[in-house]
This record gives C-alpha cells, sequence and structure tokens, in this order.
RNA sequence: GGAGAGAUGGCAGAGCGGUCGAAUGCGGCGGUCUUGAAAACCGUUGACUGUCAAAGGUCCGGGGGUUCGAAUCCCUCUCUCUCCGCCA
C-alpha cells in the first residue's frame, strides 16, 4: 500500500509510476486525493465535537460536585445534542475511511528509476548470463523420465494421495530435496542470515501484511474453518514477524532465512508449463528476507542478487538475471530480478528466484518501522528473494547433468547429497 | 473438548467510574561527578492523527454497549496461563 503523504506531495510522480507499471485505472489517484482531503475535513469536525463533549463532562463531574445539579442538567442535555450530531460524522467518516483504504490497496507499487518499460516477459532486460549449457547429445532425456527412470520422484503416487502437483520424493529423489535445502539454509546463514522455521499457515492479517490479500486471495489455500491460509512462500510468516514493531536503527539490516513448504493453487495454469517438476501445487523452497534502513536498500537488493548468482553458480547451472519491465513486475515489488536456468533437456529457461525490493508497500500495511537518529519514526524498506525454490533446481540439476551411466551430482552438493551420482 | 484465572507503556507492575495517557521500579536517552568507567544524584523517555507550527482528537488485547463521563461496569470475540481429558 502506497503511503497516503506520497497523494498529498506528488501526485506526477505517482501517475507515472503507475503508467509504467501497466497500470490502467490512473482516475483512482485522483478519487484517493478526494477521498483524503473529504476524510480530512470530517476527522476534524468530529474532533470538535469531541473537544467540546469533553469539555463538557469535564464541567459537569466539577457542577456536580458542588451540588450544583441545575446547571449540569443542563449542559447534560447540550452534550446529548452534540453527540448526535457526532454519531451521524463518526458514520460517515468511517465509510470514507473503508472507502479510501479499499481504494488504496487497489494501487500496485511504483516501479524504481531503473525498471524498464515493457508490458510483456519479453521485454524483460537481460542483465547477465552465465554458466554453460551442456552438450546432451549422448542423452537427452526430460526431468520427469529421469525421474522415472531413477526412482526419484512418483508423480502417480501423488495423484493418489492429494492430487495432481502434489509429488511424492522417493529414496535418492528425497534426500536430493533434503541435501538442497540444507545446502541452501547454510549457504545463507554462513551470509548473516538468521534461520526461521516458521508456521505454514498463516491468518489473515499476515497475508494481508505481504500483500496476498486482496491481490491474489485465489493463488492460496484457504482453510476455512479456522480462517487461516496456507502459505504460497515463507515470505509471507517470515516478514510478518516484525509486524507493528519498531526498531531502532543498530538493529538493520534484519535478514533472515527460512525452509519452508510452499502451497499454490495456481488457478488457470495448462499444458507444457505444468509439466513434470515445472509447476506444482506444493513445493520447497528456501527464502531470504531482509529489512534494511531506506536509504541502504538498492545496495541490500544488489548484495542479494549477487549472494543468489553465486550460489546458482556453485550448482553449475547455466543461468540469466532478468530485470524485469514495468508490465511484468508483481503488484508490490518496486524492482524485481528474476533468476532463470537453462533446462537442456526441455530446451527453455526457467524462473528458480525471483529478488524483490518492496521499498515501503510492505512495510507501510504492516507497520514495520525504525527510530532513526533523530528520534523519528520512519517505515523500512522490505526485500526478499528466493534462495533458491527447489523443483525447477531439480529439474535442471537433473537434466543437464545426466549421461548414460547416471547423474551427477554437483561438487557443493556432495557432501549434503552423500555420494557424486544418482544411478 | 470441560472448568477456572487473566490481557495496562520496551519490560515488570499499580490503578477498579471524573483530578489517568496512566503511579512505581527496571531499561533507554541527556546531564552532574570522574583522567575514563561504574556507582550515586538530577532531568528526560509511548504510538497514531492533525497543523507552517500549535490547539485539538484517538489508543490501557479486538469489537459492541451502559453513562454527561470508562483502563475501571456489562456483552462478545481472540489470545495467554492453571487444572482435567485426549494426543504427536
Amino acid at each position: 500500500m502506497l503511503p497516503i503523504n506520497l497523494f498529498r506531495q506528488n501526485k506526477e510522480l505517482i501517475l507515472e509510476g503507475l503508467k509504467k507499471k501497466n497500470f490502467k485505472e490512473s482516475e483512482l489517484v485522483d478519487k484517493i486525493i478526494q477521498l483524503d482531503e473529504k476524510r480530512r475535513q470530517l476527522q476534524t469536525e468530529n474532533d470538535n465535537l469531541a473537544a467540546a463533549v469533553n469539555a463538557a463532562s469535564k464541567n459537569i463531574g466539577q457542577l456536580m460536585a458542588k451540588g450544583n445539579k441545575e446547571e449540569a442538567d443542563q449542559l447534560k442535555a447540550q452534550v446529548a445534542q452534540h453527540k448526535e450530531q457526532a454519531k451521524e460524522i463518526a458514520q460517515r467518516l468511517g465509510e470514507l475511511e473503508t472507502e479510501l483504504h479499499d481504494t488504496l490497496v487497489r494501487l500496485p507499487n511504483l516501479p524504481h528509476n531503473s525498471v524498464p518499460a515493457g508490458k510483456t516477459p519479453e521485454d524483460n532486460e537481460v542483465v547477465r548470463k552465465g554458466g554453460n549449457i551442456p552438450d546432451l547429445t549422448a542423452q537427452k532425456l526430460p526431468h520427469w523420465e529421469l525421474t522415472a527412470k531413477y526412482g526419484l520422484i512418483d508423480f502417480e503416487l501423488g495423484n493418489k494421495i492429494t492430487g495432481s502437483g502434489f509429488p511424492v520424493y522417493t529414496g535418492q529423489g528425497a534426500r536430493l530435496q533434503r541435501a538442497l535445502i540444507q545446502y541452501f539454509l547454510n549457504y545463507n546463514i554462513d551470509a548473516g542470515y538468521t534461520e526461521y522455521s516458521p508456521p505454514y499457515m498463516v491468518n489473515e492479517t499476515s497475508a494481508y501484511g505481504t500483500g496476498q490479500l486482496p491481490d491474489k486471495e485465489g493463488q492460496m489455500y484457504h482453510v476455512t474453518v479456522d480462517g487461516f491460509y496456507l502459505i504460497p512462500t515463507a515470505e509471507v510468516p517470515v516478514t510478518n514477524i516484525y509486524r507493528d514493531t519498531i526498531l531502532t536503527e543498530y538493529e538493520l539490516p534484519v535478514k533472515m532465512t527460512a525452509y519452508s513448504p510452499c502451497f499454490r493453487r495456481e488457478a488457470g495454469s495448462y499444458g507444457k508449463d505444468v509439466r513434470g517438476l515445472n509447476r506444482v501445487h506444493q513445493f520447497d523452497k528456501v527464502e531470504i528476507v531482509q529489512l534494511t534502513h531506506p536509504e541502504y536498500s538498492y545496495q541490500a537488493h544488489e548484495e542479494m542478487v549477487a549472494h543468489v548468482e553465486k550460489l546458482v553458480q556453485s550448482l553449475g547451472l547455466p543461468y540469466r538475471i532478468l530485470r524485469l519491465c514495468g508490465g511484468d513486475m508483481s503488484f508490490a515489488s518496486a524492482l524485481t530480478y528474476d533468476f532463470e536456468v537453462y533446462s537442456a533437456a526441455q530446451e527453455r529457461w526457467l524462473e528458480v528466484s525471483s529478488v524483490s525490493n518492496f521499498e515501503v508497500f510492505q512495510t507501510n500495511r504492516m507497520k514495520i518501522r525504525f527510530k532513526d537518529t533523530n528520534g523519528k519514526t520512519q517505515l523500512l524498506h522490505s526485500l526478499n528473494g528466493s534462495s533458491l525454490a527447489l523443483p525447477r533446481i531439480m529439474a535442471c540439476l537433473l537434466e543437464n547433468n545426466q549421461t548414460p551411466e547416471g547423474i551427477h551430482i554437483p561438487k557443493a552438493l556432495q557432501s549434503y547429497f552423500g555420494k557424486a551420482m544418482i544411478n
């Protein structure tokens, strides 16, 4: 949610940003400004009435103490009148506040200056490439055939137990999952991130805080009996750790990492996109989250990108880093870098990480703040990224490292996996 | 699931219808003292809204009610604790 101050101070900046993000309903900006003005006007009226009531009440107390009942009764009648007026105003004020808030949450975050213009994924900008695409002339099986061949994943069994998109990892496949999680977590911890093991269900307030609600309601599994949501990413519970918190400047930056399964309904996906591990309803991911001083968030963002890049490199996978264009960015983000790795048998790029700076968009909702050196309370910036999401990494590892003799395990993983090859 | 107790500022903990945004202690910050530090002493120390600044307004777990007036009384929800039951 954009801070309301921005609308009072710099309307042009907002309109410009919304245009770049390809947001159509720019008339909402004027609506918000008007609602805000009206709201403040009503608030003043309301406050003045409350002040009158407060003063009169104090007087009544004193008059009663003196035994001056007659005058007190007169004042009481006055107060009753004021209260009737106030009731009406308070109701209108409440409606106005709701409308203002509901309009405000419909606006996406504004893009950073460096975000390229554009509407579709084709307009994303390739920032860097790395690694080598392997030569698979000897054998070129897609990962869903490899997982069957070596007994790593049973997709059919998942169908039976739950439904499509809930793969069952078995034997060496399960072990590889565990090795990846462990490796990723340790790598993040070594870089100064504190590990958290959060709940996998969150309440409505938390889902709202990171922007899942109201925007992506249909993408989450909803446990209706208790009103909980299964987390689509550890970002949700982890960022909410600091909801309604005021930090001191020397506690910054806050760096957190967490492993969690992620649950996504993925309504509307189909075809080759959902084949094998490409898109599933439950998957594992290790996430990194930072809360930083607003002045240093872009520096932190670059550090996070470099951090994830080194991790991808250590797995020996061919990758590219994209700077997402305005139209392809998520609702809440100001700047996003996507990491894609090349799946050599499928011959396509698969997204494995998305590293974003949300600036104050999330922290404004969650009231995550800090006291600066002048004693002023300010919003922090929040950032997060995958480090990394497992299924597509696994798909690429299997496909790219396949040989007729077996699948090679990257060196960095071998101590976690326990051997150098799947066969 | 059943029975009971409770929720107050960063923390601990008073307050039980007006003088309470809230005693006191701890912690934090500033100062005196000191070569420096500790101790001691003095001062200061919640958030939100509003404004050029102020005045004013709101907040004692959430919501609703009684009253001229609620942290204090009533209803309700959520959460925490204790005991019983069940259980990884």
